[in-house]
RNA sequence: GCCCGGGUGGCGAAAUCGGCAGACGCAACGGACUUAAAAUCCGUUAUCCGCAAGGGUGUGCGGGUUCAAUUCCCGCCCCGGGCACCA
């Protein structure tokens, strides 16, 4: 057959216009097959799709196609983001009318998405501003209402100026809104909706351990982090006048060496107890602090004047406000012991406090004070400390804490990083919070029957600062469910990670109405077998979702503890140093490279360029490689589709580099991910046909193509699917088995072997494979070369690796 | 400061278990084809000395283990990311 021209257009477009109304792939229920679930989450906060973007479909739209190609029943549907996120984008929602202009997206979305995303499951597509989907979050939200783990409270929370809403702990980026970067968040007092995540926070600690090996080691460590758990004591020491100041630490086995309490600016006491002067003080410190970056910050603090009694020897300590010591984390109030803690060292230092030394160093003398340059935190004898006195610190902690809690004026106890997940958000664009205030009944949840809660159509955005829904009379004025009288609906909405906690589920039974999903579906496609994603992901929605599967198991619905088996995560696409993004403005535009070198270019490049879990420059010249190797491929094809063919005389070589290429890349699909080199494997069976076009059979040319089409299906959809039918086969190519290959066909018939003397390389032989050392000895002794080097000199040793090399060290 | 990654040609990278450093691709250079250019095809390309044969050096730096180290150990430097007063 004559040679075609590569035409990408021509051939992703007629495929794409072929396949446009068919589903490529369904996912069967209860297939006899083992199932696999390959998941990608999509950044996709709005506007065009980019390369970076391309990177996350490559990786798993490649896996899934393979494991298709395995015989796997493959669930692999779109990530949330694609169509979750828009919705809170801040600037869309105040300017667009949201629900037109977003359905209106998705389906221009879903056209430019489709040419690169091939083997999704179209079909079990989730839209997370769909009104359904909104009855669930409500649905779930009612039920963690029941089981007390939504709730209504006054705190001091983010708030972004610029978005004009609340943010969670986990959406403040340095002191800065994590969509604004430049833009630093404000604490506000505010009555603000929360689910129980700390109700959790053990068992999220725990289960982590479950996904040791599974999960990218930095992801878990960063979760921990964030979950942040310590063992420690709470004690209380008495204010006269007040009451008592409940402090924790961890180190109660020091507490003979406390000096004063330090509590937080923000801690009641500084507002029920202090002059005006004091509390303006204060507050100026909490702004100073909130000006200053992150790093090594000076503490600053003053004497309040009141007194603390320790209730373990009755010494009356001065209580300082300190403004290292946070009001969100233990009790906002501190014993500080100067000798054996860094920052109450600093702190006590600057203002002259006492430091008192109290664990003795297990070979050694406590600290002299006059000499002291830092702090001790170890572990040691507890010294001067009363009954406690030459006990060793570990046992002085839980003798200490016993006695505590005896006595009544304190215990053990285990304090949290992770706090309760604000989901309160004053946007217009979000799930409804289903609950409506009567002045008689409280907060009166909205009954099941009466979900969704929607959004009102026509709405205007005007001023910033409170819930755009607070301007809609008809949306907030409602009779009570409970006694029919007038009442104001919740016009806060939902944060738009809950919809992202548990989109995967929906996935599975995408259509239900009665249900969030039929947990039987749930059961057979659960846990997710494969999760790809970002990292920046690592801290809020993947510890929301862990969340969610807990709660879910919770209220009856599964049984599983964990949703995602393994994860991934992708390194991002650097384009001039930094992230592509759009708000830095060095996006390539995903349309332009399908435009110029196509769909199956710029995936296939995305896997090329390196490893998956590493950055990876974008190049636009890099890509021109990927590009020329995809137009080898088609003209070599096409002009040897049905030919005659040659003699034969490089059959058995052509076949053994496609075979042992085979071999490697179904490797690497098992284990490693690494289709660069994959890729660079297909790249030299092309150049290897390319040497021998004119020496291979007609009947080993057919197969090898055929083979070839099967192993590039995976990474370039499109052209091995062209391919596939110019090879006059029919149906789709990705439909077809993986191809097996041939151990025998595989087989070196011979091999170089590099030998050494000294170690260094001197000569080169040729063997056959699997030599024993003996014979390999002999035949290195036989080169002409070696006995050269020989000349005059003793062998000392011979190493002999078959295989790999001889080593002959001489003297 | 603490915890992860990473450092290999002009560039992206490869070397899967300690065994030929630089596969594959980009860029560059040379050749073929062409009136010419593009495209395509073939070749050269770590570096130094040398006409060549050949030899020396070389995986951030300094040591160590080994017949043999990009790979293992010890001590540093640099880059990227995360956490950062968490009591």
């Amino acid at each position: 057959m004559p040679e075609k021209t590569y035409d990408h257009n021509l051939i992703e477009l007629k495929w794409h216009e072929i396949w446009k109304d068919q589903p490529l792939y369904q996912a069967e229920e209860n297939s006899p097959k083992p199932k696999y679930y390959v998941l990608e989450m999509l950044p996709y906060p709005s506007g065009a799709l980019h390369i970076g973007h391309i990177r996350n479909y490559s990786i798993g739209d490649a896996l899934a196609r393979y494991m298709w190609m395995r015989g796997y029943n493959v669930l692999h549907p779109m990530g949330w983001d694609a169509f979750g996120l828009p919705a809170e984008n801040a600037a869309m929602a105040n300017k667009r009318p949201p629900r037109e202009w977003t359905l209106a997206n998705v389906e221009k979305m879903k056209r430019t998405h489709r040419r690169f995303a091939f083997s999704y499951d179209w079909d079990r597509e989730v839209t997370t501003c769909d009104p359904e989907y909104y009855r669930w979050n409500q649905w779930f939200f009612l039920r963690m209402l029941e089981k007390g783990l939504a709730y209504r409270k006054q705190a001091l929370v983010n708030w972004c100026p610029e978005c004009a809403t609340v943010l969670a702990n986990e959406q403040v980026v340095d002191g800065c809104c994590w969509r604004h970067e430049s833009i630093a968040v404000e604490q506000r007092a505010l009555e603000q909706w929360f689910l129980r995540t700390t109700a959790y926070a053990d068992e999220l600690l725990d289960d982590i351990n479950q996904l040791e090996g599974l999960w990218p080691d930095r992801v878990l460590t960063m979760q921990r982090n964030w979950i942040g758990r310590s063992e420690g004591a709470e004690v209380d020491f008495e204010v006269p006048g007040h009451g008592p100041v409940r402090v924790f630490t961890t180190r109660i086995d020091t507490i003979y060496g406390a000096t004063c309490i330090i509590i937080a600016p923000e801690h009641e006491i500084v507002t029920q107890r202090l002059s005006a002067e004091l509390q303006a003080h204060a507050r100026r410190m909490i702004d100073a602090r909130a000006n200053q970056g992150p790093g090594d910050v000076e503490k600053e603090g003053f004497d309040t004047g009141l007194e603390a009694i320790n209730p373990f020897n009755g010494e009356r300590l001065p209580v300082w406000v300190g403004t290292f010591v946070l009001m969100g984390y233990g009790t906002g109030a501190i014993m500080a012991v100067p000798a054996h803690d860094q920052r109450d060292f600093e702190f006590c230092r600057k203002y002259g406090v006492q430091i008192l030394p109290v664990i003795r160093p297990v070979d050694g003398v406590l600290p002299d004070v006059a000499t002291m340059k830092e702090a001790s935190g170890d572990y040691g004898m507890v010294e001067n400390s009363g009954a406690w006195s030459g006990k060793a610190s570990a046992d002085a902690r839980k003798e200490m804490a016993a006695h505590a809690e005896t006595n009544g004026f304190g215990k053990a106890a285990i304090t949290f990083r992770l706090k309760d997940w604000g989901v309160s958000r004053q946007r217009y664009w979000g799930t409804p919070i289903p609950v409506v205030h009567c002045k008689t009944c409280g907060v009166v949840p909205v009954p099941d029957d009466q979900l969704p809660v929607l959004l009102p159509q026509q709405i205007e955005i005007t001023g910033r600062g409170r819930s755009p829904l607070e301007e809609v009379p008809e949306f907030f004025n409602v009779t009570c469910p409970k006694c029919g009288t007038a009442a104001r609906r919740e016009t806060d909405t939902m944060d738009t990670f809950v919809d992202s906690s548990w989109y995967f589920y929906r996935y599975c039974d995408a259509k239900n109405s009665t249900a969030p999903f039929d947990p039987k579906k749930i059961n057979y496609w659960f846990p997710i077998d494969q999760y790809i994603g970002g990292v920046e992901h690592a801290i809020l929605h993947l510890i929301y979702s862990r969340f969610w599967t807990k709660m879910m198991r919770d209220i009856g619905l599964i049984t599983f503890d964990e949703p995602v088996r393994k994860m991934f995560t992708q390194g991002m696409v650097i384009r001039n140093g930094t992230k592509m993004s759009k708000s830095v403005g060095n996006v390539v535009p995903a349309d332009d490279v399908a435009d110029k070198h196509g769909a199956d270019t710029a995936r296939m490049f995305a896997l090329f360029a390196a490893p998956p879990e590493r950055d990876v420059d974008w190049i636009d010249a890099g890509v021109e490689g990927v590009y020329r190797f995809l137009g080898r491929v088609y003209r070599f094809a096409t002009r040897n589709v049905g030919t005659p063919g040659g003699d034969g005389s490089a059959d058995a070589k052509v076949l053994r580099k496609l075979h042992q290429t085979l071999r490697r890349v179904t490797e690497d699909f098992d284990t490693r991910w690494h289709f660069n080199t994959s890729i660079a494997l297909m790249m030299e069976v092309i150049n290897e046909l390319y040497a021998k076009e004119s020496r291979i059979s007609a009947k080993t040319m057919a197969d090898t193509l055929r083979i070839f089409s099967l192993m590039l299906a995976p990474f370039a959809p499109y052209i091995a699917q062209e391919l596939w039918a110019e090879q006059g086969f029919d149906g789709p190519v990705f439909k077809q088995s993986w191809p097996v290959y041939d151990a025998e066909q595989a087989r070196e018939i011979e091999i170089e072997i590099p030998v050494q003397i000294n170690g260094k390389i001197r000569a080169r032989i040729v063997v056959v494979p699997g030599l024993d050392k003996a014979a390999l000895e002999a035949a290195a002794m036989a080169d002409e070369k070696v006995r050269e080097h020989m000349e005059g000199k003793t062998i000392v040793k011979v190493v002999a690796v078959p295989d790999k090399l001889v080593n002959f060290v001489l003297k």
